[in-house]
DNA sequence: ACGGAATATTCTTGTAAAGGAATATTTAAA
DNA sequence: TTTAAATATTCCTTTACAAGAATATTCCGT
């Protein structure tokens, strides 16, 4: 079953905000705080509940950190979404073959 | 810009289940209660929110209610998370691409 | 060794949201 | 037209969490 972390951790706007931003590449907390136009300890702890939840990743130069992301928990949330998307396909095939099948017994028992 | 309400709506553990549970076909308020184990009040308070992120959708028979999945937000998934996907393979490529410039350096000022 | 830059942590406060209990609403059945 | 079933809503309490302010920590340059 899949874990909700990801999901409680994208649902905050600005942590999603920075998943966006770090698409583009790593980026460090000053500069995530600067386009975020938030203060950096609000940046610091949304990256620490994104760290935990393994969306991101840091290494530390000097003092500062370079924050990516991770490609794990995207893989994981598209394994879990994969079987949705073909869902209604699946229920309209369904619906075709049973329209097939009526249509088989319509050339057995013509009237 | 991605919203926030699809990520929210799955970030509660009953309602991811409920969104698992549903993906087999539709179910009544009840049935859903009695397979989460939770009561009925708190099966329609999750569907409520569910409902209002767009993420189900609402037929009434009688006295009963049968929700069913929308295919649209897990297609608004996919489109956003779709880039993330790519974006190790294209951090590879541009490497790629990097080297065999280095490459054609080398070549050009052989030693 | 000292000062400043970059980052993390702690404490507090306000707010949103989840669960429980009780009740209201709607519909079918007797 | 009562009764019961299915569902929704309201009120209350507790908990989780995001933001602000202040402070601690770490590292570089001088």
């Amino acid at each position: 079953m899949m874990e909700t972390a990801i999901f409680s951790a994208l649902a905050e706007p600005h942590r999603l905000r920075i998943v966006e931003l770090l698409k583009n590449g790593p980026l460090t907390v000053n500069e995530i705080a600067e386009r975020l136009q938030i203060r950096q300890p609000q940046a610091s702890k949304h990256l620490r509940v994104l760290l935990e939840a393994g969306l991101v990743e840091v290494e530390a130069v000097a003092n500062r950190r370079n924050y990516r992301l991770r490609s794990e928990p995207f893989q994981t949330l598209y394994d879990w979404l994969k079987p949705y998307l073909n869902v209604w396909n699946e229920r309209f095939d369904n619906l075709d073959i049973y329209l097939q099948k009526l249509q088989a017994q319509e050339d057995d028992q013509p009237e």
